[in-house]
DNA sequence: GCCCGATGTTGACCGCATGAACATTCCGGG
DNA sequence: CCCGGAATGTTCATGCGGTCAACATCGGGC
């Protein structure tokens, strides 16, 4: 029927789409809390439970933006990388790699922060709490994660196969970058000026990059 | 009158303070969204509006138990420091204070991650998203963040004064030390069985001494 | 002894999440 | 071509939380 018209039909024909596009929109400005199902209904003019035939609830909404915005999140990580020349030196090329990857991460959280801090949310399964319940589901395996890591990977091997090299650097990494945009975000460091912002990211990146050194 | 007879009075007395303890009670199990006035006031025993005759709203009492919340992680802080032995080498007692602080940080996280995410919470005051309203408002100085870079400043003082020291290294430790307890409360290395936390711990701890030398 | 201000209480309104029952549409047999 | 069930939306209703206005009560200073 008359769906080019831009009349309205009773079915939507992509609400679940829709609603995530909107529920990401709402994420954008205002963060996972603002990931309000009733609203995000409303931006794409639908009777709020209309949403309940697509998702079981907010909660799982709110995931599925999450899932969303990690994704964004490894993107922009990819592109700082991509932008990244230096191709000279392939041992130098780890590093810089391993510091595109970081710049990426904290560039998205500062750019986006609402996006970023809905990667990071905690979408509880609609009231569980004990952990006691199946089996431990095993973590998607998060993609930024994963770049980290593969980085760090690449620099050990480059510099040569030393002993100590332990997996647990990626979650060494990780924590700084992360612990980094969240202060950055809503912490303390929130209304730091640009100029000292990049002074903190840049010690940061280089304690990164020399504690890669010794693990 | 007969407040030591366990008659309820119509005037409560210290509400205020039985609030706050209420709130934190809240907050150390299910986090600052489960900082609810409602379920405060109802703890207490006393109607939910007559909490308003002494916060500004929930968001009020939300930001009085993040000072709260602050004030217990430094407190964790101070108590692993202090446990510390190491006052032998002067030079390696900065060094050992500092990862005993960091311990502290992360122990406190582990143990009351309610509590830590309530310190670290966004409390709008109700409404708020314009950067441009009055002055800047100076952060209360969070006492964690304190201890951390006099630790650092005690640690290059004892490592003969170098030029390169940049405040900007308190950030990165604490960056690292505050991402990995997020990683490790809600993000993806929840499940990290115990053995595997302590590794992860131990690498970023080593990562921050180490990068602390470069800084 | 009385009155005012501080402190609580009731009642009401609004937004949100969610579930039950009902309506509309689409689509694949017959 | 027609029908019935599966999808997909809608309306109505419940319960919870935040918050405001109007009213009640207490306690202390005059």
């Amino acid at each position: 029927m008359a769906a080019i018209s831009g009349g309205k039909t009773y079915h939507h024909g992509d609400l679940r789409n829709a609603l995530i596009c909107a529920a990401v929109h709402l994420a954008a400005d205002g963060g996972p809390e603002r990931v309000v199902l009733r609203e995000a209904a409303r931006r794409v003019g639908v009777s709020p439970t209309a949403a309940y035939r697509h998702f079981d609830g907010r909660g799982e909404l709110l995931r599925t933006v999450k899932v969303h915005a990690q994704r964004l999140l490894a993107d922009s990580m990819e592109r700082a990388a991509a932008r990244e020349p230096g191709a000279d030196d392939p041992s130098l090329a780890a590093e810089r790699r391993l510091v595109a990857l970081c710049r990426g991460y904290v560039g998205f959280a500062v750019d986006q922060p609402g996006l970023y801090r809905a990667a990071f949310c905690v979408a509880r399964p609609a009231g569980a709490e004990e952990p006691s319940s199946g089996p431990p589901q095993a973590e998607p395996e998060i993609r930024a994660f994963t770049l980290l890591r593969e980085a760090l990977e690449g620099l050990a091997k480059a510099g040569g196969p030393r002993p100590g090299f332990r997996p647990a650097a990626g979650a060494a990494a990780w924590s700084a970058v992360h612990g980094l945009s969240l202060l950055l975000l809503d912490g303390p460091l929130r209304r730091l000026p640009a100029q000292r912002r990049d002074d903190v990211v840049e010690s940061t990146l280089a304690m990164v990059v020399s504690g890669t050194r010794v693990l």
